[in-house]
DNA sequence: TCTTGACCTGAAGTGCGCTCCAGCACCTAG
DNA sequence: CTAGGTGCTGGAGCGCACTTCAGGTCAAGA
């Protein structure tokens, strides 16, 4: 597989694999007689594993570090777990605070068609600013 | 209400919260006679909104946008409603990646748990590269 | 054969979201 | 009355995560 094939199946570009494995993030694959990087279909599913840790919020920093533990095989399996273990109470926390803010803006959504409706007044509206004594506005 | 104070409140620094006013995230408050910011204490609200916004990825510029809608007014409620709900449609979409991100990231757990138990080999482990006829390594 | 498009490298540039700094004014507690 | 803490402004700087660019090489189809 060339690099313009395996953009195409994982969605991500050309350049942001090049920049991947610059910074060590995939490992360097085989190149053909011209030179051209070649990629075994092994690299997909780590780059889909890549992407959920991205998605759930882990820092290129904290993913290249897993890589290279990854990288060195089963000795570093303890620190992989912990790392893991602990991206893992942070996706718990996020999935919370997702849930929260789904119910906050299904209230926003209703208030708002309230006052579209002519229920209610805006209930965000600015309060008028009092002056102030001396006030250097 | 100061700026310290304030930024003691919502755990934002003194320069986010100027940076914030700048950018017309937040609005200008009132300054006292020496010049200094005096806060209503009507903007903890409004920055805790912003911060569930943010914490659900929401980017600076619609938050800006919507911050400039809410300015406006009663008149902006259906603008206001449309970028909610998709920003609802966004979180229920993280929200489902953050579930089976969650459930993955158990899997993990538990397989490094066996390798570290020596019950099974790193099925991550690095296919050995296979030479290919004519690569310019 | 020619041309077009995919690929190569190293380096510079970009957008986001702050964060820090210099150099100053002000206020208040000791 | 003075020292220290807090605040002010405008502007520079920073870390992240790419993205773009210049200036090429190479391969495969018409």
């Amino acid at each position: 597989m060339k690099i313009g094939d395996l953009a195409a199946r994982t969605g991500l570009s050309v350049d942001t694999l090049r920049y991947y494995e610059k910074i060590g993030l995939i490992p360097a694959p085989l190149r053909d007689a011209g030179g051209r990087r070649v990629y075994d279909a092994s690299i997909l599913r780590w780059l889909q594993f890549l992407e959920r840790l991205k998605a759930t919020g882990m820092g290129i920093r904290d993913r290249l570090a897993y890589a290279e533990l990854r990288a060195r095989g089963a000795e570093t399996a303890r620190e992989r777990r912990e790392m893991i273990e602990r991206h893992r109470q942070k996706v718990a926390a996020s999935l919370w605070e997702m849930q929260k803010t789904l119910e906050l803006l299904d209230e926003k959504v209703e208030t708002y068609r309230k006052i579209e409706a002519g229920e209610i007044e805006d209930p965000g509206a600015l309060p008028a600013p009092r002056a102030v004594k001396g006030a250097r506005t």
